[in-house]
RNA sequence: CGCGGGGUAGGGUAACGGUAACCCGUCAGGCUCAUAACCUGAAAAUUGCCGGUUCGAUUCCGGCCCCCGCAA
C-alpha cells in the first residue's frame, strides 16, 4: 500500500472531477504522469462560455504537457506512439478508446473503476450503487481491453459505507481508494509480478447513463429511496419536484437533506428562478404544503 | 446574439397606476408549571440604479448593474 514505484512512468487519461481526485492522490504519493490526455473543452454555462475541462487545469498547474484532442484517430495514434511510458493510466476519462491505443505501452492500460467488478460495470457506477443502497461496495484496477469494463482484474479493495454521503463525497473517498490501489500494484505489474484475473462474466451487471428524468422525485414515496436520490444525484441533475405557483409548474430542486428516524428532512432547495434557501423559508414564502 | 425567471422590511414571498400585504424571525406584554405552542402589540422597506410616460409608479417604457433556473 505504500509501494512507491519512482522508477514506472506513465501516462493519464481522463477527465472528470474523479480524474482529477485520483491525480491528486497519485501525486501526494509521489506518482506524476508523465503527459496527460483529456477532452476538448465544452461550451458550458449561461452564456455558453468556453470553459476548460478540471483535468486540463490540473495539468496546466501542475505544468504537465497535456493533449485534447476531439477524437482518437489515426494522427494522435501517432502522436502518442512517439511518446514513451510504461503504461498508460485511465480514469474517467468518456470515451472509448480504440484497441490499438490500448497496446502502445508495454505495460499495456489499467483502469481504475470505482466498484467491484464485474459488479456495476458502465457509465454510473457510483451513483447506482447508491441508489441500489449497495453499501458493500468497492474499487478495481483492471487492464482494459476492447469490450466496456470486462477486462482482467489486477486488484480489488473492499469498500464499506456506513451511511450515504452526497455523491461528491463518496466520489472522492472511491477516488483516493481506488488511487491508492493502483499505487501499490503499479511498480510490481510494470515489472511483471502480478498475474491478472478474469472477470466472472456471468455474474457482470451493468449501470446506464444517468437521465434528468431520473432525479424527480416523489415526496410521498419512500423516504429512505428519495433520500438516496438525493444524495446520488447530488452532483447532478439534482433531486427536483414540482410544485404549482400562480398556474405555472415551478421545478425545485433539493440540495440538502437528511434522512432522520425513518423521515425525509429536506434542508435547502433552489426553487427555479431563486437561489439555495432553507426549506423553511421556501415554504413560508411559497406558501406551499409538502 | 442559445432559452427562461428574478431583484420589495433580517430571511422567504405578495400586490400591480393612487406611497405597500403575508409567513418566519426580532423586540415588548399576556396566557401557561413550562414551551419551539397560543394571544396582543411594536420596531423594521426612500419597493437594485438611472432616465422616460403620468396629476401620481413598486406597478408601464428604455438603459445599466447584480442574482438565479434550463441547457451535459
Amino acid at each position: 500500500m505504500t509501494t512507491t514505484p519512482s522508477t514506472c512512468t506513465f501516462a493519464f487519461f481522463g477527465s472528470s472531477r474523479l480524474s482529477v481526485i485520483v491525480l491528486d492522490e497519485l501525486e501526494k504519493i509521489g506518482l506524476k504522469p508523465t503527459f496527460i490526455v483529456t477532452t476538448p473543452d465544452k461550451p458550458q454555462g449561461r452564456k455558453l462560455v468556453l470553459t476548460p475541462n478540471v483535468v486540463k487545469m490540473w495539468a496546466q498547474e501542475h505544468s504537465i504537457e497535456v493533449f485534447d484532442p476531439p477524437t482518437i484517430d489515426r494522427g494522435f495514434l501517432d502522436v502518442l506512439k512517439q511518446k514513451t511510458c510504461d503504461v498508460y493510466i485511465v480514469a474517467s476519462y468518456g470515451k472509448l478508446f480504440p484497441e490499438e491505443l490500448l497496446n502502445i505501452p508495454p505495460g499495456k492500460t489499467l483502469n481504475v473503476h470505482p466498484s467491484l467488478l464485474p459488479r456495476y460495470r458502465g457509465a454510473s457506477p457510483l451513483p447506482t450503487a447508491m441508489l441500489d443502497d449497495a453499501k458493500h461496495t468497492g474499487v478495481t484496477i483492471m487492464r482494459l481491453t476492447k469490450e466496456m469494463d470486462q477486462g482482467p482484474i489486477l486488484a480489488q479493495k473492499e469498500i464499506v459505507v456506513s451511511e450515504w454521503p452526497i455523491y461528491e463525497e463518496f466520489e472522492e473517498r472511491m477516488a483516493r481508494e481506488g488511487a491508492q490501489l493502483l499505487a501499490s500494484i503499479l511498480s510490481d505489474w510494470v515489472a511483471g509480478t502480478i498475474t491478472e484475473q478474469e472477470q466472472n462474466h456471468a455474474q457482470a451487471t451493468y449501470t446506464k447513463k444517468i437521465e434528468k428524468e431520473d432525479a424527480c422525485i416523489d415526496l410521498a414515496g419512500d423516504p429512505y429511496e428519495n433520500f438516496r436520490k438525493i444524495q446520488a444525484y447530488h452532483q447532478w441533475p439534482q433531486a427536483y419536484f414540482f410544485i404549482e405557483k400562480n398556474g405555472n409548474r415551478l421545478r425545485v430542486k433539493i440540495t440538502s437533506a437528511q434522512f432522520i428516524s425513518g423521515k425525509l428532512v429536506i434542508e435547502k432547495v433552489i426553487p427555479e428562478g431563486g437561489k439555495e434557501m432553507s426549506f423553511a423559508d421556501f415554504k413560508n414564502g411559497y406558501s406551499v404544503e409538502v
